[in-house]
DNA sequence: GTTATTATTGACCGATCGGTAATAATTTGC
DNA sequence: GCAAATTATTACCGATCGGTCAATAATAAC
């Protein structure tokens, strides 16, 4: 027997939870919030996922996996390794939204900093997540120092972390007063001054 | 006629506030939470600040300018406005707590991610602490390349920008328990980098 | 068509939210 | 000592919070 089938589709409603928890954080955003998000009645949302941070954390795994292949796809289509991390870099500034009641920042650092230090299922998703970009940037960091396009005198891992700590930075600045043109110059000077 | 006088020390209050909204962000923290925290009944909160987001912006304003006055202090007292860079940038790594139910990174950051895309009044305090900031700083490295501690290729401004995202990204990092030291080692690694 | 199973719906729940108001307590000016 | 002014205390408020549940609807297996 296998039951009435959902009326919704699963993957659109965490897409319209995710939009809504990005815009404004987990603890300020209702259950009426995510209601008039999804379309769905608060009963489908718990048959569906369980409870409100279940849902919140179902829609961050699929910010976290969607940002994760854009990322891997950034590098990979690039031209050089070197190309690749100026395109990751780039790309991240981009990704923040610019609508005051839309997605603001980057999802996975508002949800390191409003609920990391508490939450330990946030905070070891994110702990993973960083794990693996920055391997993936030290990998390509060591490509392109292989090629010569980048100075070899600092180890890959530390480069790698020292643009990511550049990204994040650029990425809270967007929350109050950078203009992107003036984030993405930033950028260009910090990739020309570690490289 | 002068009253019935206060019971309870304004700034110790505020103190008490301004380190639960630190620890938990705006939302998070109840009145309940601040009664708790200041020892204070709540009539008496409201009598004295208003309401809770009155009560939070006077705890950040408090925040803010005692970050200003450390700041300032540490780049005043450094031996040489190089000096003085590094000691500010290093102060900001270790002003993070690390009991995870007090506070944690920085609260102007913290308020920064919560608040200031949906909150004006939030948010132009931030425009202007980083603007001062900014001018502070950069004003040190124009002192600092005069002096020929620092190369000159670059504009004073665009290094002081470069300084304050780093350490920006630094101090979201903490969130998920990158330990200090290497968080110290990765400004050191910055600041080689572009001076 | 009947039955089993799951999804949808909307009413409903106690708890907690931020905030208010009436009362008691404590001071100064007279 | 009394009146005026201010603070402290506490009971209370409606609204909203996250969450539950019983009734209804829709499907597949038989």
């Amino acid at each position: 027997m296998v039951g009435r089938p959902r009326q919704f589709d699963v993957d659109q409603t965490l897409d319209a939870a995710m939009r809504a928890f990005w815009a404004r954080g987990y603890e300020a955003t209702s259950m009426a919030d995510l209601m008039a998000a999804t379309g769905l009645h608060k009963g489908s949302l718990y048959q569906a996922f369980g409870d409100k941070h279940a849902l919140f954390i179902e829609a961050l795994k699929r910010y976290l996996a969607e940002m994760a292949r854009a990322g891997a796809k950034a590098i990979q289509t690039a031209p050089t390794p070197r190309d690749g991390l100026e395109r990751l870099g780039h790309m991240l500034i981009d990704m923040t939204g610019e609508d005051p009641d839309g997605p603001s920042g980057c999802m996975a650092l508002n949800a390191l900093s409003e609920l990391a230090p508490h939450d330990t299922e946030v905070r070891e998703l994110l702990q993973g997540q960083v794990t693996r970009i920055r391997e993936a940037i030290a990998a390509t960091v060591a490509g392109a120092q292989e090629q010569g396009q980048i100075a070899a005198d600092r180890s890959p891992e530390v480069l790698a972390d020292m643009l990511l700590m550049f990204v994040w930075g650029l990425s809270m600045s967007t929350k109050a007063y950078l203009d992107k043109t003036h984030a993405h110059a930033l950028l260009d000077e910090q990739l020309e001054a570690i490289f």
